[in-house]
DNA sequence: GAATAAAAAATTGTATACAAAAATGCATGA
DNA sequence: TCATGCATTTTTGTATACAATTTTTTATTC
């Protein structure tokens, strides 16, 4: 047994590496998961995923464990792999519990905006966000709004936020709660929106913290009416 | 030639479903995190791992790429993977990050303090962590801490806190936050988590989130100054 | 002796073979 | 008609072989 824990103070290789077969897959699948090619609750076959994109079934199971590590596909021994299916309450279980995060976000980011060249990412992002308001897209709407709060976490400077918020899961799942906020409650969404993006301008964290939670306590509202 | 620990220690089998060799490699090793056998950083080889366990390297390859998914493991394409390393600002965030996540479970649980059955599984862990404090045993007493904080979430009533806090890669994080407050500050970090159970038990759950930041808000100073 | 290059070993990545389990289909009998 | 049991097919789980890559060792030169 060559046992040597040799503690070199290995710097963390930036991504200077070949992406594996793994590593493709898992991108294919995300892909396919956010782009509808793949629904909730449909079966993942090893074989046919491995068919169609020409690689062995080996990659493809690895990365099926990866996806379900991170809860985007559901694994049961012997019956395989599906897209993991979010029920009405754990919808809303999930985004009270995402709003914890984004709360965490905004404030932090707030505090943060009077450095001119962070404010005016934040102020462009949502302007995209009116963009697909006006044109009334849907997809375009929640991808921005999504993006919103990539851009809030990451100006946060806390890792951990920045890095939850981008995972593939987050963002699924925050695709599956559009389904529960229907179109008719979109004007009052922009503007709870707009009243969280002035305030969050203001730099004022304490009040833009305020306004982010009242808004997400009248989406779970919304949510919870719509869906009885 | 090793001592293989047996885990006779059967977790909990929800399914009738025959657990896979994966499952049982993800498990030992999550064991091995937890109770020191692997150190963050070090590395895995899938070879070794397997024989160690008497399994092929394919479950043991799945494994790894489960825990990636999970952020237990890192995993570096072409070099192989290792236990993931926090450095102190990664800890810092992530404390601040699991803050947000028990906030909610906090406020959630306060207010259901008038069920005296919940009520009273939290009293009885409480005394696990004052019982560890008495002992002066660290890994007890974070451990009793890290339990009581799985009972409010539970207790909770969201799923997805609870799921989430359940999390081997939250326990193994949070297992590492513990060295960045050392034994000196015990007394004060137990008089905070008095007042805190005193508060939940109350059933104010606005006083109750206040106490409980407030606690975290002086553990991240203190982590800061020992760590500078 | 240190730096460098070539060779060897170790390790990872991928494909495939086969066994075990589950799903499917079909015939039979009430 | 419908349930039941059995054979077939599909799919998953595991082991292994081999190729590609990285790491280590050795040899060579200055």
């Amino acid at each position: 047994m060559t046992e040597k824990s040799e503690d070199k103070q290995e710097n963390e290789t930036p991504p200077q590496t070949t992406a594996s077969l793994v590593d493709f897959v898992v991108d294919a699948i995300i892909d396919g998961v956010m782009h509808g090619r793949y629904v909730q609750g449909q079966r993942l076959i090893a074989a046919d995923v491995a068919e169609e994109y020409n690689v062995s079934r080996a990659p493809v199971r690895e990365a099926l464990h990866m996806l379900a590590g991170e809860g985007v596909v559901e694994l049961i021994a012997n019956k395989g792999a599906r897209i993991r299916r979010l029920s009405v309450d754990e919808r809303i279980d999930f985004l009270e519990f995402t709003e914890a995060m984004c709360v965490l976000g905004v404030r932090l980011a707030t505090s943060k905006m009077r450095d001119l060249s962070l404010r005016s990412t934040v102020v462009e992002q949502f302007e995209k966000i009116e963009d697909a308001y006006a044109r009334r897209n849907a997809s375009d709407f929640v991808n921005a709004l999504y993006t919103y709060h990539i851009i809030l976490n990451e100006i946060s400077g806390n890792g951990f936020v920045e890095f939850f918020y981008r995972r593939p899961y987050i963002r699924f799942y925050t695709l599956l709660l559009a389904e529960l906020v229907p179109g008719n409650h979109w004007d009052q969404y922009i503007l709870n929106y707009r009243l969280i993006h002035e305030t969050i301008l203001s730099g004022d964290a304490h009040s833009a913290v305020i306004m982010f939670t009242s808004h997400i306590r009248w989406v779970l509202r919304n949510m919870r009416i719509d869906n009885e």
